[in-house]
DNA sequence: ATCAATGTGAATAATCTGTGAATTTCCCGG
DNA sequence: CCGGGAAATTCACAGATTATTCACATTGAT
């Protein structure tokens, strides 16, 4: 277990690491935003803990930035009084926060709370979902496009669903190809390409959910 | 969807309150015990989130009470070191637990999980059901064909009818291998395609209901 | 304007499924 | 313990579908 501690003020990162370490934790410290976009999108941590007034790049600014790319869950550190409406701006996917000063035994409860829940149940994943007018049933493997199924190839079927399972998140070609065709597959990249030219193809008007990055990969944009 | 939240801190309520409106729930609020059971034979919630520790009359209490007129699942809220009563709460038909200090996303998952399992779980499977001119009466172990018995060998009928409780839903070989044959199973995939086959052949016209997933396996299709 | 990244169509290679038949295993009565 | 038939499993092959690669067109950023 991981876990990546970001604050501005020393002090505190050493009162968390300190009681980190001792429940058995390793630590990461960054000091401010931009140090912990880099270092969050290099590593993968267990949970995050990051204050939001931060210089440079604040709390919620970076976590909005490691959205993109990582799913880590992160607990947010305010100082009573901040803006608490902004604290439930859960559309950052913040997963939970403690108000300053906290005591470091319940912010430990936290972070176990948080990982447990990671760990124990692979998030119920609804089997089915829709998006505008195009419904996905993963357990039954149908896609509906205005009510009318699609017929797609099992590539087809696999790579949209993995899309949407991480939708609004940012997908590399390496890690679409390790995660839908295999770690053992040894291929072009450009093999990606072509499967979503006939996604696309196949979800239509809907093909507006998939959405290249210049440079980077492919998301699914709900 | 509409959710009763009890907990005799209004802080607690709060929070609660927020994530759950949030993820577009309707809440109601009750400050201990006996309001919740007021309001839960009054109202029919979808789930109802509820305190141990409260005045007045304590969860447990409040929902043996509740138990007695709904069925409304029911998630209780422990404090750390109420560990042991968690044995004693399932047999109340307490449907989760969730330890304070908790973070509240996973509150929301759990409130899905709860709801969403309670609504598949209503209807109990019959035995006996019918597409079109196909019967299948399970208990039995008969199958009938435009009324005419079908003589099926063991293994078509253990298929066809794990087929049929996961109808809608896709099946790996794999699956079907460790579910139907067993997991000391150790033979070859193909086996499975053998006898789809032969219970194709059994089922005449109504073959149609047993559709190849071309890449994953089969699935029964009503 | 230029260069690298992406979209796309077509050719080829690889994979998957249905099926008939051969082989092995299982089950029982003798 | 054995034989015989039913059932289960494996095997091989054809036909169809799908995956991959490649070349070229298009796009987008600087």
């Amino acid at each position: 277990m991981k876990i990546l501690i970001v604050d501005d003020e020393a002090n505190i990162r050493r009162v968390v690491r300190e009681y980190a370490e001792f429940e058995g934790y390793e630590t990461d410290e960054a000091g401010d935003g931009m140090e912990a976009v880099t270092m969050a999108k290099a590593t993968d941590y267990d949970v995050i803990i990051m204050d939001i007034m931060m210089p440079r790049l604040d709390g919620y600014s970076a976590c909005k930035e490691i959205r993109k790319t990582k799913n880590t869950p992160i607990i947010m550190l305010s100082a009573r009084g901040e803006e608490y409406d902004k604290l439930f701006g859960f559309e950052l996917g913040i997963d939970d926060y403690v108000v300053k000063p906290f005591s470091p035994k319940e912010l430990m409860a936290r972070i176990k709370a948080v990982s447990i829940r990671r760990s124990a149940a692979q998030q119920p994943m609804p089997e089915r979902i829709t998006f505008e007018g195009l419904e996905i049933d993963m357990a039954g493997r149908e896609v509906y496009v205005n009510g009318q199924k699609a017929n797609m190839t099992p590539k087809e079927y696999d790579l949209l669903f993995y899309l949407v399972k991480n939708r609004n998140i940012a997908l590399t070609r390496d890690k679409l190809l390790e995660e839908v065709w295999g770690y053992d597959f040894f291929g072009d990249d450009r093999t990606v390409d072509t499967h979503i030219k006939m996604l696309r193809n196949s979800l239509g008007e809907y093909r507006k959910f998939i959405v290249t990055l210049r440079g980077m990969g492919y998301k699914f944009e709900a």
